[in-house]
RNA sequence: GGCCCCAUCGUCUAGAGGCCUAGGACACGAGACUUUCAUUCUCGGAACCUGGAUUCGAAUUCCAGUGGGGUCACCA
């Protein structure tokens, strides 16, 4: 059996900061399926739109699928046999095989192809008649193909159309939905497979570049199933057999309950809004890899080989998930405990203002490492210690003698150490029949400002019997004057 | 609107005819532990879209309806 080869595809079009978390799910699959089966997985880059490629974002592409770990075998940077990776540079291919569809009458030329707007097409699927009046053939389509070679070499400006067949019938069995998928030629439009500026559609340039690079299984997602019929066309046209060709589920936004418009690339599903909150890449791919996957025995954490070890196209959802961020908070929260306190440290650094020294986190992070979802948490959270905040007083009605007793009790504290602390708080609770929640809860309100913070006695302890003792006693004025 | 895909707790899902009075996870509620908060642990509420058919027996098969999604560009 031939070699099991998959692809990722991007498109570099946007902002660098638009690189999605579709992006990840798509190439993560490719890149499991592939290695599960001993294959190879090629990263090619899909820049055939002129007007929105960008080199910056092609930069990006590769960064992110590194930060999560996913490394490619053949691509743009590193080459491979069937190189070159990006299509901008492999435009005489497609060329060409325009040139061979339309000698075997699979396309025609056609000088007169409408630029539409985005915004008009879109309005016209709300009326029947412009609907209708869109889907007309165009009267290229039988024309001489004699006569419009002629044109061709005289220079004028054209673009190459398939010619579907409308009493065709195109049929691919789906190796994900697991099912024949059909369609009728009559509802499939000669789509534009080369375009006005010699660069090749979407529908031809995958279709070339599959053949060339030997793809063995498309795996992509079902808002492709539709194009399936022209890319079927072009194959046959070619005289090429076709691959697998599998369909896996599209992300859905909770807030619209569709697939994720652009505008919400760069804010909720995009992979930088998540790194830059300090979501851990290996939490954000495992919540990823159940997001349209499960594994028959529902194991839920997973490491990227894990994951390749136990992937199963049977697993694969056909139904569209919807993103649930509570989850992401719970791998991440998942994911930072596990980190070493070392390496704790250095993902949270960036998040930590600087008026922490790095010796000081030192001793914080591993009272922090159970209490927070995200690490740009962290930066309020912290406050604390380098920053007296407000007291709050809302909690008990003995709030004055807590104080003034953990007052007295501390400032006789020579040894100041955790241990220390402790004891003497610990007496101090006994001798004076306070409720210890209520107790340490104001010492928590005086000291940090705050009723959530990491554990006190320890916050006392870095902060040194200075600090500790001049909040306290600047909260108590505080109360006293209300 | 045409065509296509899909349909189990609020969400992600297990379930390939009897193991299902439907299991797990997140979220939610209650409790335990605890030097607060958090972590951890225990318990709880919560779903097979509807209607037919096949079968001794259906969440699981078939058909229809309904619902949701996708797609219909010189974007991918």
């Amino acid at each position: 059996m031939a070699d099991v080869r998959t692809r990722f595809a991007p498109s570099p079009t946007g902002t660098p900061e638009s690189i999605h978390l579709g992006f990840v799910i798509r190439a993560l699959w490719n890149y499991a399926y592939a290695k599960k089966n001993g294959g190879q997985f090629v990263l090619r880059i899909e820049d055939t739109d002129q007007k929105r490629s960008r080199a910056d974002t092609e930069a990006e592409i590769f960064k992110v699928l590194r930060s999560f770990g996913i490394d490619w075998d053949e691509g743009p940077d590193k080459g491979g046999p069937y190189a070159p990776y990006r299509q901008s540079e492999r435009l005489t291919l497609y060329q060409e095989a325009a040139r061979k569809l339309v000698e075997n009458g699979y396309a025609y030329y056609d000088f007169e192809a409408p630029q539409r707007e985005k915004e008009e097409i879109k309005a016209a699927y709300d009326s029947d008649e412009k609907l209708k009046e869109l889907k007309i053939r165009p009267k290229a389509r039988d024309e001489r193909p004699e006569a419009a070679l002629e044109r061709v070499k005289n220079g004028e400006p054209y673009v190459v159309r398939a010619k579907i067949p409308e009493d065709r019938v195109f049929e691919y069995e789906d190796w994900i939905l697991k099912k024949k998928v059909k369609f009728f030629g009559k509802e499939v439009p000669d789509m534009i497979l080369l375009k006005s500026d010699g660069f090749p559609t979407y529908h031809l340039a995958v279709v070339v570049d599959d053949v060339a690079m030997k793809i063995s299984h498309v795996f992509r997602g079902q808002e492709w199933i539709s194009s399936t019929p022209i890319h079927l066309h072009v194959y046959e046209g070619l005289g090429e057999s076709v691959p697998n060709i599998g369909h896996f589920s599209v992300i859905l936004d909770p807030r619209t309950g569709k697939k994720f418009s652009k505008r919400d690339m760069t804010a909720l599903f995009g992979v930088n809004t998540w790194t830059s909150q300090g979501y851990l890449p290996a939490a954000i791919l495992n919540y990823l890899m159940l997001l349209g996957w499960a594994p028959k025995d529902n194991q839920e954490l997973f490491t990227l080989s894990e994951f390749v070890a136990a992937f199963d196209q049977n697993g694969v959802q056909k139904a569209n998930p919807t993103f649930n961020a509570a989850k992401l908070d719970w791998f991440n929260s998942q994911y930072l405990q596990k980190l070493s306190d070392e390496d704790f440290f250095v993902s949270a650094r960036p998040f930590v203002s600087k008026e922490i020294s790095d010796e000081i986190l030192h001793k914080i992070v591993p009272l922090v490492k159970t209490r927070v979802k995200k690490l740009s948490e962290l930066g309020e959270y912290l406050e604390y210690f380098y920053k007296q905040k407000e007291p709050i007083f809302d909690l008990t009605d003995k709030y004055k003698e807590h104080v003034t007793k953990a007052l007295e009790a501390l400032e006789k504290t020579n040894d100041w150490n955790l241990e220390t602390i402790n004891s003497q708080l610990t007496n101090l609770i006994g001798e004076n029949n306070f409720k210890t929640g209520d107790f340490y809860m104001d010492l928590r309100c005086s000291i940090a400002g705050s009723r959530s913070t990491p554990p006190i006695n320890e916050s006392m302890e870095i902060l040194g019997k200075d600090v500790t003792l001049t909040r306290l006693t600047d909260a108590l004025s505080v109360y006293n004057k209300r």
